[in-house]
DNA sequence: ATCGCCAATGTAAGCGCTTACATTGCACAA
DNA sequence: TTGTGCAATGTAAGCGCTTACATTGGCGAT
């Protein structure tokens, strides 16, 4: 007895064992209603028992449209991207298209490489992070007309569309809380600014806000890329200067939390001996100790946000004014007034 | 002056413009020493000229593949899932496939949802986590003899290619190492163990090390979703008995984290009143404090190691022996010997 | 009984690319 | 000079699906 290897079925097959044509099929598959009950019936059997599954390429080329789209992100690592790309991909599901996905690592060059990837593999709209990236990649997306929004930052004016929020102003007023407590000495702990907009933005933010107040001074800036080892170690050089900071404002939780152990190394306190604040708010925030004080960013609802946008925009949906969403300061426990002066 | 609006260029376009075939430039793409220096120039030429980029759909339909795997993986929000799908992805991206992603939210059903989904989208293989899955799923793989590959736990002799690790004996071990140090009463917060074979084994390999010592037992075991409030919760039902736990085993980090909270909010001193163990080992665990005793998974390594293997089976390559990697028990603060009764 | 209309279905032409096979022409050997 | 062989190129047949257009037949109106 001889085992018929059958290759993957097609539209022709089911159409054979429905007795129908296959434009029938087709319609059943895409418009029932335009099909009589009883062929419907017979499509459907044959459909299930064929395991007929349509092929994605045939129709992409028929249709010319593919229903997915990518997402470039910095990368997966930093809890803020991962739970902000589930909820983008959660609202794309609901609406029947797929996500495409790749990391950049924060080059420029990469995130290029990956959104011609990502294009020539069928997307037809882009999630992008942030705003810094090359002059070519401006020019590949305007060329082709690709449809793209661009989250985790947003900008007034600028004709693009951005779902996210200022990261610049969420800084500054993090920074001006800190100085309310009384805090005159200042250090900042950045994230990597050289490729990154929104790690320049959150840095200017802060000292910016700094600056403003006549008494107050930053006196130590420094940059670290987003890992706790580098925020640790960022903040062992800050401290070990005489008459160190008495608040550290970090680039992020991640940096902030490295921060944290650094001054507990140091058998310092806190926040009596130093105040440490973050940015982001991902979980890790409200579990060490002191809980960290932050700023919360919605990053739920930004991906859901980004998601319903970029549909809209590959929708071809006149309106791209993009969403600008609200940060929130969480004061926890580690920050405190400065300490007086012993 | 009207403009026009040329569509998508084609490789015909290209052809034309170079004054070639369509073939010539077929090939010129994709395997450029079949053609002419002469012709290649002008061939590149044409293509960047009219910024073509080949029509996916077009390509998949001809030759059959698409260069594209899948993942339905539960949640992105995990970092553990998070970091160990960037390195998935790393290694694809660098194969030149593309990734296409899912979340399944721990819902069997909508697991068999995606995988639908994403196979009708053209991937040619999956990565899928853990071994609870419907039967109709497990069919559904089986007759379209989808490749994939199953990670984040770890089987013998099953006919199924594995890249993973053994939870069962993994918790086992840990448990033993918590029963080293003297403890006799354990609780255990397991994770959700319903749909979530790895949750159920961890839970059932740390029952079976106290079973195995004659004069310990497990007091308490909850399950409770990964999330910081829950594991909180459940540790707060735990230690709300007389003679309770002097240790707890917890299903993952994020449990673990919440249970410490919910000790410190009883005014218990970890690990003098209360020893606390996780899984997992994502970067919370050592940030706070004390740090979190853990057991160390692979992720970036299991990550890599699935990608490499996929790749392998999508091509067709005859071993399907899998990997088993090596967990590690980690020991920091949260875990001390056992109090001595007051 | 006839006609017209419309729902149901079929026919067949692509969609943009790859590739087996056919053709061309040039370098080299005899 | 005439073949030969081979690299370079062209021709054209699909890949599996959608869809405009054509066809069919049953029903109500006349």
């Amino acid at each position: 007895m001889q085992m018929i290897m059958k290759a993957r079925p097609t539209l022709q097959d089911v159409a054979n064992l429905a007795g129908v044509s296959t434009a029938t099929v087709s319609r059943a598959l895409n418009d029932p209603d335009k099909v009589g009950q009883a062929a419907r019936d017979r499509i459907d059997n044959a459909i299930t028992v064929l395991g007929y599954t349509p092929n994605f390429g045939a129709r992409a080329l028929a249709t010319n449209q593919t229903n997915t789209v990518g997402a470039i992100i910095p990368t997966l690592s930093n809890a803020m991207f991962a739970s902000g790309i589930q909820a983008f991909q959660e609202v794309l599901a609901e609406a029947g298209v797929t996500l495409l996905i790749s990391t950049s690592g924060y080059d420029p060059e990469n995130e290029l490489r990956q959104i011609k990837s990502l294009v020539s593999q069928g997307a037809s709209g882009l999630l992008l992070i942030g705003n810094d990236r090359l002059d070519e990649t401006r020019k590949y997306l305007a060329t082709r007309r690709t449809p793209h929004v661009i989250s985790w930052c947003y900008h007034d004016g600028a004709n693009q569309t951005y779902v996210g929020f200022d990261n610049y102003a969420a800084a500054y007023d993090a920074a001006r809380r800190v100085l309310a407590n009384g805090h005159k000495r200042i250090g900042i702990i950045a994230g990597d600014c050289a490729t990154n907009d929104r790690a320049r933005a959150r840095r200017d933010g802060a000292i910016a806000a700094v600056d403003d107040v006549s008494d107050a001074q930053v006196v130590h800036v420094v940059q670290a890329p987003y890992r706790i080892d580098a925020g640790r170690q960022a903040c062992e050089e800050i401290l070990n200067f005489a008459n160190r900071s008495t608040a550290l404002i970090c680039g992020n939780d991640v940096l902030a939390a490295g921060a944290m152990i650094a001054a507990r190394g140091l058998n310092l306190n806190i926040p009596d001996d130093i105040s440490i604040v973050g940015f982001d708010d991902i979980g890790l925030a409200s579990v060490v100790s002191p809980p960290m004080t932050t700023v919360r960013v919605p990053q739920i609802e930004m991906g859901r946000a980004a998601a319903a946008l970029l549909l809209d925009v590959v929708a071809g949906k006149p309106d791209l004014s993009g969403v600008r969403l609200d940060t929130q300061f969480i004061e926890r426990g580690s920050l405190g007034p400065a300490p007086t002066k012993g």
